[in-house]
DNA sequence: TCGCATATGTAATGTTATCACGAAATTTTA
DNA sequence: TAAAATTTCGTGATAACATTACATATGCGA
């Protein structure tokens, strides 16, 4: 009982498959990636998701249907985490910012609105796949 | 030539619906309220949506897979809107924070990202569904 | 009228996600 | 430890969302 959670043995497959990969991996993908190891089928994958999701050792990208490791696993302290996804590459950079969290937070507070989950997502080109292109 | 654009017959259709409901509606559901006006497969619906969104009359909702009428379409000068999405009754607010998106750009810009879209979406619950729930 | 761009109709297919059911494994409690 | 409750897992079917491919039509300038 050393680490927070300890996770099943399809949850640690998906969550290393997630870790291992260099860009986000759709439930399909990391389905394909996991048949050597017994998976059959996609609620496989999709149930270990929703427990990883939930941890917060994984981050879901809604723009793209697409799945992530978290960048900062050991502080699990985040609350509305930003991404920005290459779209030539497939890169992803986790980052906060707290004047974002708090512009919202203030929108929401005036507006009576109660946010369950926050959603910040910059599509577009990474450095080094903009390096070339005027 | 009063408006910006002429839109097709389909693309009329398509953005009748969007603007006539009360919440978001999926591609599917456009279709469905659009059979009677001849409307047989999703690609009508699609093609349509992808003009729409192009002249930006319509919005995507990335986080439920649904479709809004723009809530200003009067100014098209909309650079990064967020999108307050109640998840009891589907009612969506429309909104700008110009120092959210300055902070945004700032980011992008130090970390020489180039982005071409940018999603914000919060998930919540709107002040009318919160009424009677401590 | 020809050529081109845009819009449309339709079927098929691809991709993403969930439901329903039962069995197995694990944890709880007596 | 044994029974009960809870959680996890396996599997097939199905639902929901989106695109490809190809044929046809329509409008417009040369
Ligand atoms: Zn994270
Ligand atoms: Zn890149
Ligand atoms: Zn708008
Ligand atoms: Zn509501």
């Amino acid at each position: 009982m050393t680490t927070a959670h300890d996770l099943t043995k399809n949850q640690s497959l998906v969550f290393s498959a997630l870790s291992d990969a260099r860009a986000p991996l759709s439930a399909y993908t990391i389905l394909d990636r996991l048949r050597e190891d017994g998976f059959r089928a996609p609620l496989q994958v999709y149930r270990a998701l929703e427990k990883l999701l939930e941890i917060g050792l994984v981050h879901r990208l809604e723009s793209i249907n697409a799945f992530v490791a978290c960048a900062h696993p050991q502080c699990h302290n985040h609350g509305t985490m930003a991404f920005a996804i290459c779209e030539d590459c497939g890169n992803v950079r986790e980052f906060t910012d707290d004047q974002i969290a708090e512009r919202l937070a203030d929108w929401a507070r005036t507006e009576n609105f109660r946010p369950h989950k926050t959603i910040i997502e910059l599509r577009g080109q990474c450095q080094a796949c903009s390096i070339g292109e005027p």
